[in-house]
DNA sequence: CGTGTAAGGAATTCTGACACG
DNA sequence: CGTGTAAGGAATTCTGACACG
């Protein structure tokens, strides 16, 4: 399920996360939600899962910053170049 | 994906209904979203199908009252009873 | 019967900032 | 760095009612 349909409100119940924690991993590229015209998060099931996987590595000492390198690495290894 | 996750806004983005009509599903009890702490109603992606069923079934000339019965009968028909 | 609408209020979400560390 | 919070505003949703038919 990739289509963007949950408020911010129903990932937070979801995930046990803070708007303020899931809104920090979007401010770091990490998860990208859709908007609405007004201007409202609407996040996949996908990106929860995102969200969960961002939060347990946290955990396990990872920064951010990190995260993210470990996102573009793995991308450029599955990347035609790299075949 | 039957987990109650979408406001009543996207449900209507997703099927092309207004609220009004998707409220009146509910009203005549076709449709059974649940309730955020605040009483926003939340729908799952089943709930979105029923009411796509539901508006179709509406444009070939049934009314609630006989898609209520259309429901209740299939349920009975599945039921341990009738086995 | 099924749906549109204006009305007023309430729940939800938004941003930018300050704070701690 | 990552997250909590108070602040003020804006988008979203809610209910009950009137309307038409």
């Amino acid at each position: 399920m990739e289509s963007k349909v949950m408020s911010i409100g129903v990932v937070c119940e979801l995930t046990g996360l803070s708007e303020r924690q899931i809104r920090y991993y979007e401010e770091r590229k990490l998860i990208f939600p859709e908007r609405t015209k007004g201007g409202n998060r609407r996040y996949s099931f996908e990106d929860v899962t995102t969200i969960q996987e961002i939060h347990q590595k946290m955990q396990e000492g990872f920064n951010t910053y990190e995260l993210k390198q470990l996102k573009q690495s793995k991308k450029q290894r599955c990347s035609p170049i790299f075949r």
